[in-house]
DNA sequence: CGCAAAAATGTAAGCGCTTACATTTTTGAT
DNA sequence: ATCAAAAATGTAAGCGCTTACATTTTTGCG
């Protein structure tokens, strides 16, 4: 079934058929009506090869991410391939890992696609040196890149991104004014929403007036998901490092591990150790008892980011970047 | 630069450079050298969308799932998604969500982009009634169609599951025979894998003497995310309905809410109260004690998944169906 | 060396669509 | 009614590639 069938039985030339295929130009209401009758009725779907040869557009979307099985990142696709949907659009999913050079390798293929833009999601694309993330801006000058909670400054690279920086010092701010004064902060990762939230923390630290942060700061370098190992180190630390009675942690699994800490430990929570978390995922209600986390409105984000690229489509003038904050969700895990 | 412009600089024809893109039929030595020289030096690629157009092919694979934030899907598209990229093909993922009739609406739409095989992941795309899962065959005229976790007898649909009913007999028994011989079945899908290992609880329960399995059956209907809802129906349960020594659950988020009932109704486990999960996922390691959960191997299912669709590729005969067996893990919820 | 068969290469016809441009039909001011 | 301008529709030329078939070149055997 092609257009050319659906011409013939509507008694039409296929260029009347393509126009109201496309919407476009002038069409009479009669005519238009007539072929999408015949349309209706032999099911007819337009060739989506010979459509973007023509048109140069798949209508296709390539997301890359450098893990689906991360709880944040799977959300996040979740979110951004239901709203491309809903706007006609479809993705191509990309899992690079989270080393360089498949990043780029999945640009290229993204790009051999001819996807219409490309979506990084997750704050692991953007590094420190700006040498590293040349390989966005040359994507950025075949398509628009759309960053999911990262940011550079590259032209025709749009930033969606949740206030990292507030909403840690807040949540910092709030640890402190339970009267916990020496909360750890425990990350896992340096990208840039990492880097947002550790400023937070430290800044937040400075204003209650504590001054020595650095060994406050502990990096995990282990698996993402491994869980025991995350408590085993607090126990480290507590030993060796520094007492704390606070633990701030750059995501939920980061917390639920000083959840797993304390009970090995025998300290009761919050009265002995209090917690906060991040993204406040179904992680939150894992534990006993249920985490403190900040919740940084991802399908808001999504939505927004969706939302954007659509409007740059049409060839409006968009921000840069667009922040978006958070909000502590008090739970049980604080006093 | 299109294949014109190679085929001249390489002074041979546009169907002898077309032939070395593809790798196919003859092209003498010298002949294919000197045109991949032209080609690596200004850096060709093929125009994807004329290639589909003359192929009927775009080395694409459609993914279904109904929620790709679930972690046990996210993590079996991770899997896929990784293996088939090691294969050349790339992937576009639809989320289904739950409900029948977007299931429909998906496959159109992978259809429509001539994908050249679909695979469903996860055992929610099949139904009892064979009326409903018309909508696969339909699909399987087209293209192949790859279930995980599920089978169903259809020409061109090929099934990769686990043994769920030998898993979950075997991990019944072993709880039975730590001395729980009062254990509740807690589900929440009656999906095609759901009722395997249903089966697999009620066997071992009669086979342990155990009769009136039915009371002993838990279904849970609510948010798949909402762990506290499922700790308050086993108070429910435990309160109402049948007293009970032992939780089996269909899977680890239904089990850690079973954790989560044990510290607020003060019982202790695994002496008061022992608990297999199901998937062996993180959510092992999220509680305390660590979750005995069965491993149900899910990277070799997707391997042995990508392996045969390939074949099928390749016109080689498949089975249509490929069982593999999953593991108890041992930890600290069981005696 | 000659010749038929095999191998390599070229020619040209699509694949199904979009769209510039040409043509026909409609509109409305005179 | 008339005619120019506007609106609707049709014609046909691509888009960049694959591939059946035609043609040329190479091979190997008598």
């Amino acid at each position: 079934m092609t257009i050319y069938d659906i011409s013939e039985k509507a008694g039409v030339s296929i260029a009347t058929v393509s126009r109201v295929l496309n919407g476009s130009a002038s069409v009479s209401a009669k005519t238009r009506q007539k072929v999408l009758d015949v349309i209706e009725q032999y099911g007819y779907t337009p060739n989506a090869f010979a459509r973007g040869l023509g048109l140069n557009t798949m209508k296709t979307i390539g997301i890359m991410c450098a893990d689906s099985s991360d709880l944040f990142l799977a959300k996040a696709i979740y979110y951004i391939e239901q709203k491309l949907r809903a706007n006609e659009y479809d993705s191509i999913l990309c899992c690079t890992g989270y080393e360089h050079k498949s990043k780029e390798a999945s640009i290229n293929l993204l790009l051999n696609k001819k996807v219409d833009a490309i979506i990084m999601v997750g704050s692991n694309f953007i590094y420190q040196d700006a040498e590293s993330n040349k390989y966005i801006a040359e994507a950025a000058t075949q398509v628009p890149v759309m960053l999911l909670n990262a940011y550079v400054d590259i032209p025709n690279v749009y930033s969606i991104v949740s206030d990292d920086f507030t909403s840690m010092y807040e949540a910092t701010m709030y640890m402190l004014g339970t009267g916990v004064t020496d909360p750890i902060y425990f990350y896992d990762s340096n990208s840039y929403s990492g880097q947002k939230k550790l400023a937070g923390y430290k800044a937040a630290m400075e204003a209650g007036n504590y001054f020595n942060v650095p060994e406050r700061l502990q990096f995990f370098s282990g698996s993402h998901q491994d869980i025991p190992a995350m408590a085993s180190m607090l126990h480290l630390i507590r030993r060796n490092v520094v007492d704390f009675h606070g633990v701030i942690a750059s995501n939920d699994t980061l917390a639920l591990a000083a959840v797993k800490y304390a009970a090995e430990a025998g300290l009761k929570i919050p009265e002995d150790l209090s917690i906060i978390g991040y993204n406040n995922s179904m992680l939150t209600q894992c534990c006993i008892p249920e985490l403190t986390s900040i919740d940084n409105t991802l399908e808001v984000l999504c939505e927004h980011l969706i939302m954007t690229l659509m409007e740059v489509f049409n060839g409006k003038e968009m921000p840069k970047k667009a922040v978006f904050s958070g909000e502590l969700v008090k739970r049980s895990t604080t006093l």
